[in-house]
DNA sequence: ATTTATGCAAATCGTTTGCAAACCT
DNA sequence: AGGTTTGCAAACGATTTGCATAAAT
């Protein structure tokens, strides 16, 4: 079997020594943060993050997504309402993966990507790299649209 | 010679239309901020909106942009600052494209997209729908990176 | 005339921060 | 011990909103 899920045992050590480089400590709640986050296979805003992690008061929550985020273990993503959205880094995660995003109930949903999407990513990135004087190291694709759920009557529908 | 820049004198005609499907009026605020977003090539936030249009207080320059939205004359854009972005709607602006976020500055820039990257984003979002049950009607590509500017010592360099 | 938009100031809401106590090394 | 993280509450900043007036149909 194809093992796809997330091993916080290497995860976890990982992110310990991330976090040493900028003399963070791999605390407790911080623990729990990736762990919350390794568990969900989207991206999570602070209120899911709070109400999936037991008794973490918001300020941590921020303080160590903030944290993580400096050390290149989480990254943030945008989504179409005004909550901010987490996820583990995608090294650590294990795969590369783009978003589904709901414009109706604002849930986002990871996506895998193809070799021939990446591609036509790279060279779109190249080409926009010699045009503009940019140097480029991320790309972010999104697909957005409406969930079933929404489709059949959910939050805006 | 192609006529790549906006036609204001088919723009707003056709976003009083749309307006008026909302029983909105096209007022000269209005007018002014389509005006703004039309003579940018990339997509403006708010103070950026409100240091190009005379005039123009915080508060109206906001719910004019909602209005805009609602009757899909305008498309807001996320970047990675915690300000959003607008941008007036492709099919009246006349171009598709997508956008080059520098991590540091926040500015973002228009890029042309290519047939091959549409083709493959085309397929992409035809897959997310028999896969996910999401119904897709829009995509965004990003590419994220430093601008010229940030690297020679900008805002964050 | 009636309905919608404006402008100001106050309110809201996500996020950030100051500070003293608790924690890790 | 010495520096870091926590938790609370207050502060912040972008965006939204109530209300009386002005503008558009």
């Amino acid at each position: 079997m194809t093992e796809a899920r997330t091993d916080s045992d290497r995860v976890h050590p990982e992110v310990a020594v991330r976090l040493a480089r900028l003399d963070q400590r791999y605390t407790a709640s911080r623990r729990a943060l990736v762990d919350t986050l390794a568990a969900a296979r989207r991206p999570l805003s602070i209120p899911e993050i709070l109400a999936a992690t037991p008794v973490i008061p918001q300020s941590s929550a921020y303080r160590n997504v903030t944290a993580l985020i400096d050390a290149k273990a989480v990254r943030r993503v945008a989504g179409t309402d005004d909550h901010g959205r987490f996820e583990l880094a995608e090294d650590l995660a294990g795969h590369h993966h783009h978003h589904l995003i709901c414009d109706s109930c604002g849930q986002v949903l990871d996506i895998g990507a193809s070799p021939r999407l990446e591609r036509a990513l790279a060279e779109a990135a190249r080409v926009a790299e010699e045009e503009t004087g940019f140097s480029v190291d991320d790309h972010r694709m999104d697909l957005v649209g409406t969930c079933e759920k929404c489709r059949r009557g959910g939050p805006a529908g």
